[in-house]
DNA sequence: CGGATGCTTCGGTTACGATCGAAGTATGAA
DNA sequence: TTCATACTTCGATCGTAACCGAAGCATCCG
C-alpha cells in the first residue's frame, strides 16, 4: 500500500459537487471570477472562496488579479486534459448526470472542450479530416499531412506558427457524448478560433455549448463533408 | 452548470484514502480478495465490504464469485488507464507520498502498471525500440514497424495473434516516475508475460514492483539498448 | 452434522469538511 | 474621504460518510 503519487488528494478536490461544477464551468477555457465560479457552483461567495484555495493549493487551478478581481483558470492544459478523459470515462459507466437539461442537445451537437471544437460536429470534423486525407491516423495518435496543412493554410490556419510552438499540433481527445475522438491540440484551437473569426459560429453565455449561424453551419458541413457510410451514427435521439 | 457528466461522482470515488489504496493496490491487474484487499487500504473488513460495493456499483470494479472467495478485480483497462492518467497527473503536481517508503526506488525502476511494464525500465524499452526503429511515434501515437514485427516475433511475441483482438496493439501511458511514456497497449502486456515467462523477472508479492534475475536484467538491458545521449537521464537519487 | 472461514449487514459513534453569517481586507469610484 | 464592490477569513453549525463491533449469511471442510 502507500505506493505512487497521491491519487486520493486530487480525486477528492473532483470530488465535491461545487468544485466539479466549477471546474466544469472552467473548461471552456475563460477566466472567470470568484463570483461567476461561485454561481457556477451553487454555492455562496464565502464557500466558493475556500474551495478555490484549496484547488489552487492542489494545483488545479491558477488565479491573477487583475484589479479587484481575481479570475481564475484551469492551471493548463494538463488540467483539461484530465477533466475530459474523467468525463469520458464517467460516460461509459452511465455516470450522466440525473436530470438531461433542455441545453443537452445543444451540448451534444456541438460545444467548447478546453479550447477546441467538441461534441457531434468536432467529431465529425475529425472524420472527415481523416477520410480526405488531411490527417493521418496511426493507432492513437494524429498526424497533419502535407496534403491537410495545404487544405488548412488556405482557409486562413498559420499551420507553420503553429508548428513552432511546445504545443503539439494534434492530438486526439475522447468526446464523451459521442464516444469517439476529435481533435485537439494547437490544430483543433486553432480552427475554432478560425469559426469564431469568420462569424460561423459564437460562444453562448452560461454554457460550453457552441451555437452555428446558419450561414456558418452550411460552410462548415461543406468544408468537412462526410461520406455517406459514416453517416449512420449521426442521428441521435435528441429529445431525451 | 450541471452540463456533461457526473466526474464528481467518480471524483469521491477515488477521492477516499481508503478506496484509492485499495484502486492502487489492483493496479497490478491480480485478482485480489475482500480481505486482500482491506489489508491493502489499511481498513477493517466491514469497513473494506461497504467500500468495495460502492467501487463496484460506480463502475470501477468487477467482482466474481470464487468458492467462498469474492475477488475483485479493475473493471476493465478503461479504469487501469484512468488511474494511470490521474496518477501522471498527481506526480506533475506534486501530490506525492509524504512519506517515500522503502519499496520506492525499485518502483522507480520497474513496476507494473496495470499489465504492463512501468518505470526507468518500461521507459528506457520503449526508447530503445523507437531508436532502433521497431516502434515509430508519430505525435502521441505509437505503430509497430515491420522491422519491429520481426524482432519482436523471434523473441517469442505473436505479433499476428495479437492484432487480431479488439485492444490496440501499441498504446503509449504516461509513467508517473519517470513523466515520460512507456509502452502499453496488448504488445505491452505481451512483452511483461514474455519476461517471466523467461524467468527473466518475477512479480513480488504485496507491491507492484518488479524484480529482475541478474541474468534477466542483463539480457533485458542488451535486448533493448539506448543510445549514450540518452543516457543523462538515468541517474536519479535512490535514496531519498 | 458442527465448526471454521470469508464476507455482508446493522447500529451507533465520530470526525471531517461543506456550508453560511458576519466581520475583515483590498481595490476602485465618487 | 467616503462609499461600494470583490473577495477572504473567522466562527459556528450541521450533515454525511467513514469507521468499527457485533451479529448474520454463505460456503467449505471434516
Amino acid at each position: 500500500m502507500k505506493e505512487g503519487p497521491d491519487i486520493a488528494q486530487i480525486g477528492a478536490l473532483i470530488g465535491d459537487p461545487a468544485r466539479a461544477n466549477m471546474l466544469t464551468a472552467l473548461m471552456d477555457g475563460r477566466a472567470l471570477t470568484a463570483t461567476e465560479l461561485a454561481e457556477a457552483g451553487g454555492i455562496t461567495l464565502q464557500t466558493a472562496s475556500t474551495h478555490l484555495s484549496k484547488l489552487e493549493a492542489g494545483g488545479l487551478l491558477a488565479q491573477r488579479k487583475q484589479g479587484r478581481h481575481r479570475y481564475f483558470t484551469l492551471a493548463d492544459d494538463g488540467v483539461g486534459k484530465l477533466l475530459e478523459s474523467i468525463m469520458g470515462f464517467a460516460a461509459t459507466r452511465g455516470h450522466l448526470r440525473h436530470r438531461p437539461g433542455p441545453k443537452e442537445p445543444a451540448l451534444r451537437k456541438a460545444r467548447i472542450c478546453y479550447d477546441h471544437l467538441a461534441g457531434d460536429y468536432g467529431v465529425r470534423m475529425l472524420d472527415s479530416l481523416i477520410s480526405t486525407g488531411a490527417i493521418s491516423a496511426v493507432g492513437d495518435g494524429l498526424n497533419l499531412t502535407e496534403r491537410g496543412e495545404t487544405q488548412l493554410t488556405s482557409i486562413g490556419i498559420d499551420v507553420t506558427g503553429l508548428r513552432s510552438t511546445r504545443r503539439p499540433l494534434c492530438r486526439s481527445c475522447l468526446d464523451w457524448s459521442e464516444r469517439r475522438a476529435h481533435l485537439a491540440g494547437s490544430l483543433g484551437k486553432a480552427l475554432l478560433s478560425n469559426f469564431f473569426d469568420k462569424g460561423w459560429a459564437r460562444r453562448t453565455e452560461n454554457s460550453r455549448s457552441i451555437l452555428f449561424t446558419s450561414e456558418g453551419e452550411r460552410r462548415f458541413l461543406a468544408l468537412f463533408p462526410v461520406e455517406a457510410g459514416a453517416m449512420n451514427k449521426e442521428q441521435e435521439s435528441v429529445d431525451a
